[in-house]
RNA sequence: CCGCUCUUAGCUCAGCCUGGUAGAGCAGCCGACUGUAGAUCGGCUUGCCCCCCGUUCAAAUCGGGGAGAGCGGACCA
């Protein structure tokens, strides 16, 4: 696999395509980043970006993980110091999730967004931004029911910081690509180069398979849960044998999460799935890829319940470092 | 600052006028059926009715005070 299908391996959309080519011709000297309000548990969607970052600190990139604290603020998540407690726990456990020590730089937000020259910048790019565009871009990001001033400075910041930390690429989940669509607009305000952008798919809700799935609603999993929790959830999640479901009795979309999870967690991080299965229903499944497992699964040659089994056991390899991490935490 | 509206189950809301300690839909949970989930069928749970004071035998409901939220305060309508 070449340096541009690594970095764009699973990606949703990347914006645009020639710049990230060019960027994939030297990647050892580019950088990426992803900005993270700082909450105390990793949850699936943390590990959905985390685990492009590693693809690309495969292809070569150095990576910057912001812990937006500054943001988490804005969005009404705690005071300051409730809120960098909780970025060390994070930290500790992307590092145990496997990104790597040596390319990846965790930058706390308070040590360079106060600065007066990034203030003023920041000031000239509110001038530059209706409120409704600034409201538009927060959407799908914040907190309560009603917006405060605080939230449309939100995404200019994050505008900001793609400047500050001198990154290459900026990496989010599809929730991020107004913010970014906005920060490609804005930033040639204040003659800076519009960012070059990675967004992962959003995996869809686990017991519905409708909409995205939430930290804040509906089922997650997270670096909290013990192997039997994830068996538990895993079990109870919406998997019809097909990869494109019809939509519910709203008429709403549909997605099957399960397969999406093999897809954009597992796959990426396994070469080989086994599927462990009693000998009455033909014994155990070796699968190297994503397509060969769905379209068994479509077929109906590999039974949903054997393949919740084998997802669940991956996704406990993938969160038990996590999990020791956060223990050791406990402990002090 | 002024005015209007709202606050009842996890969510959306009904009940308030004509006082008698509460309901619907959705969600959730359990069971049946499927070797998963969903769908379907059967069953079930849940409430400081925003707070305080008062009237009353009795207050979600009436009166007073307070808190929180939403909307409005040129013209037009």
């Amino acid at each position: 696999m070449d340096a541009y299908e690594r970095i764009t391996r699973n990606a949703s959309e990347v914006v645009t395509e020639e710049e990230v080519r060019t960027l994939a011709e030297q990647p050892d000297e580019k950088r990426a980043y992803v900005g993270y309000e700082p909450s105390g548990v990793l949850h699936i969607g943390h590990m959905l970006t985390a685990t492009k970052l590693i693809d690309l600190q495969e292809a070569g990139l150095d990576v910057t993980v912001l812990l937006a604290d500054v943001h988490a603020y804005l969005n009404d998540k705690g005071t300051f110091e409730e809120i960098r407690e909780t970025a060390e726990r994070m930290k500790a456990q992307f590092l145990a999730y496997g990104l790597d020590e040596e390319q990846t730089e965790f930058v706390l937000g308070s040590t360079f967004q106060f600065d007066r020259e990034y203030v003023l910048d920041l000031h000239a790019l509110e001038l530059n931004t209706t409120l409704s565009r600034a409201e538009r871009a927060m959407a799908e990001i914040q907190s309560g029911e009603s917006v405060k001033v605080s939230q449309a400075v939100y995404p200019l910041m994050q505008a900001l910081d793609i400047v500050y930390l001198g990154v290459d690429l900026a990496v989010g989940g599809m929730e991020q690509r107004k913010v970014h669509m906005l920060a490609r607009d804005v930033l040639p305000a204040i003659d800076e180069a519009p960012p070059t952008c990675l967004h992962t798919p959003l995996i869809a809700d686990l017991a519905t398979g409708v909409g995205k799935m939430s930290s804040s609603e509906g089922v997650t999993i997270s670096m909290e849960d013990s192997r039997a929790d994830i068996e538990e959830k895993v079990n109870a999640a919406y998997c019809p044998p097909t990869r494109d479901p019809e939509p519910d009795d709203q008429g709403r979309e549909r997605e099957n999460p399960v397969l999406q999870i093999f897809e954009y967690h597992v796959f990426p991080r396994f070469e080989t799935v086994v599927v462990e299965r009693p000998e009455e229903y033909g014994g155990d499944l070796t699968y190297d890829g994503y397509e060969s497992l769905a379209a068994d699964l479509e077929s109906g040659d590999l039974h949903p319940a054997d393949a919740k089994g084998a997802l669940a056991s991956y996704l406990d390899g993938l969160v038990a470092p996590g999990r020791e991490k956060l223990r050791e935490f406990e402990g002090r």
